[in-house]
RNA sequence: CGGAACGUGGCGCAGCCUGGUAGCGCACCUGCUUUGGGAGCAGGGGGUCGCGGGUUCAAAUCCCGCCGUUCCGACCA
């Protein structure tokens, strides 16, 4: 491709309202354009970044066995009635009507449809397993859209689905995508981790994402010991200790107006750990609970609704056993207490205006219901804790959709049981932004090659028309016809922009070609990972081999 | 959903408080010069000042309403 064709509309500087480096990044290099809130164009070069990835992502699900197909986007609501969706889901769901009134939905997913067909087609224990895939656009109407193309309303999404017999089945086709999965991440040039996840709004039984660790990260990662990762909602390590109540404290304390952890353990002049803080919830079925936890740390929410295995809600003001900011333990209360609580002496809420009290804490109920925090540790190393953003994730549904949609199939004796399914997403938009995100530089992006718009640019200094111009032509297509994509740019702008826009769009090899170059026969070559120059360039008059020796040694 | 901002040529901004000729940098067009790190000189084009209403002789500017966008938090595959 020659620049001077090529629509690449580069600025100089970002949008004003830019924060993430991939949103800057992205934006200013030319790759995409915003259309709404949530809604991103790709241009020419962004697109051709999106379409290797997605390549690559086929590659992979083609090669565990994986079909491609194509389903729509518009569906009837009643696949999603018959799932629950419809009315679990709340305005995330695009609900719209057609002319004939019919309720329609714009899917944000595609488990419904692909049940939909299954259950349609799949009768015997014969026709399974089966993976079904696809790339289509996937609607959520995201309450907060951000960081350019890292949280989009619209955005295309390879969903694979696996169909089994029975769990162990599930089991084995969970553990094919996982292993695909870790190649397309390796092969896309990502730093990932792989981490145990809440299922979520998808149902089913277990599940884990794919995190890329960057700045700009919507999610905390807990790293530790052994190679421990798990999403920081549902995480597990081992608290700090925290020394014991000082016996100076005891019976009731007077504490006016100290409603905080910070208030009383400042007022008392102990750690915030000698305290135990209540949170009052009312489960779906147990009702009141009070969730206790040590006044250092807090409550997962997550963890909670996991540990509790209902739902719940933060209770009203009429519904606590005490004065709000003074609540404790008390008789005849449904309590739990977080499992970092050691037994010993805790300053808690006297269930009493102005005061709190001590309170001996022998055990009881025992959840592990806390956020993990800096400083704990796992395997006696501390954790690290890291923003990170969800690049996949994998779900074992088990038969969440497979029984209210009606898919089952017959086994070796007549009997009929409902599939056992699973689900795979990846967003190729995230897997570009994560690149650039952990790539990036001041000067703009450093792809790994494998994703990037363009092999090699080819810098052509000097005027069209000029013998540099030429002689840079002439290499451009050399590469051209040895396979590599290369981008020439032909333009008539001044040395420093071309270089600019180079290092701006980010293709990993850089050759130069000026006035020099025809004299020595050699053009000069630059990765763009670290601005890494190399030695001896590369011939004119031989470059395709040149550049295919180089290449094996580029990120 | 809570909090905070912003909306003026393609991008980044000033002007608004104190009403009266829409302005700057970059980009764009023409010419000449320049060409190894975002060039110089000269000339030129492009803006319903988000939308609607109000006040006023006069509104980018003041008032009211609406729309849009972003950031922080909540939420979130």
């Amino acid at each position: 491709m020659r620049m001077s064709q090529l629509f690449l509309p580069t600025e100089r500087q970002p949008p004003a309202d830019a924060e993430a480096l991939s949103h800057k990044l992205m934006v200013r290099a030319g790759l995409v354009r915003q259309l709404g809130s949530g809604l991103w164009t790709w241009l020419p070069a962004g697109w051709r970044t999106h379409q290797r990835v997605v390549q690559l992502i086929r590659e992979e699900i083609d090669a565990i066995g994986g079909q491609e197909m194509l389903m729509p986007v518009l569906q009837p609501a009643e696949l999603w009635k018959r799932s629950g969706r419809y009315q679990a889901i709340g305005d995330e769901l695009f609900r719209l009507h057609d002319r004939r009134d019919a309720d329609m939905v714009l899917a944000m997913t595609h488990e419904e449809a692909v049940t939909f067909h299954a259950a349609q087609s799949v009768r015997s224990y014969r026709d399974l397993p089966m993976i079904l895939y696809h790339f289509q656009i996937k609607e959520r109407d995201e309450p907060r859209p951000r960081a350019g193309v890292l949280r989009t309303r619209e955005f295309i999404m390879k969903d694979s689905y696996t169909f089994d017999r029975d769990a162990e089945g599930l089991a084995a086709s969970y553990q094919l995508h996982r292993e695909a999965y870790a190649r397309i991440y390796d092969r896309a040039g990502l730093e990932w981790f792989e981490c145990r996840s809440d299922v979520g709004m998808m149902g089913g039984t277990m599940a884990h994402e794919y995190m890329a660790p960057c700045a700009a990260g919507e999610d905390d990662v807990v790293l530790g010991a052994g190679g421990y990762s798990a999403n920081l909602e549902i995480a597990t390590a081992d608290a700090q200790p925290v020394a014991p109540l000082s016996d100076e404290i005891a019976g009731e304390l007077h504490t006016p107006g100290q409603t905080t952890i910070e208030a009383v353990a400042g007022g008392l002049g102990v750690p915030a750990g000698n305290l135990l803080k209540a949170f009052p919830v009312i489960a779906e079925e147990r009702g009141l609970v009070l969730a206790f936890v040590r006044g250092d740390h807090r409550i997962g929410d997550i963890k909670l609704t996991n540990a509790l295995g209902q739902t719940w809600r933060p209770a009203n003001e009429s519904e606590l056993p005490g004065p709000a900011g003074f609540l404790g333990p008390k008789d005849g209360v449904d309590m739990v207490f977080d499992e970092a609580i050691a037994p010993g002496r805790y300053v808690v809420g006297a269930n009493a205006p102005d005061h709190h009290a001590v309170f001996a804490y022998e055990g009881g109920e025992t959840l592990d219901i806390r956020l993990v925090e800096p400083g704990d540790s796992i395997g006696g190393a501390p954790v690290r804790i890291e923003p990170a953003i969800e690049i996949g994730n994998i779900f074992q549904l088990g038969t969440r959709y497979s029984v209210p949609l009606g898919l089952t199939f017959s086994d070796e004796h007549g009997k009929e049981h409902p599939v056992f399914m699973g689900s795979y997403g990846i967003g190729p938009a995230r897997i570009a932004a994560a690149a650039v995100e952990q790539y990036g530089d001041e000067r703009g992006i450093a792809w790994p090659k494998s994703i990037a718009p363009f092999d090699v640019e080819v810098v052509a200094l000097g005027k069209p028309g000029t013998p540099e111009q030429e002689a840079a032509a002439g290499l451009y297509r050399q590469l051209q016809a040895a396979g590599f994509s290369t981008l020439l740019d032909d333009r008539a702008s001044g040395t420093g922009e071309k270089f600019a826009d180079a290092e701006l769009l980010g293709a990993p090899l850089r050759l130069t070609v000026g006035k020099r170059s025809l004299e020595s026969g050699i053009a000069e070559a630059q990765l763009r990972r670290g601005q890494v120059d190399q030695e001896g360039g590369v011939p004119l008059a031989t470059a395709a081999e040149a550049v295919q020796a180089l290449w094996p040694t580029i990120p």
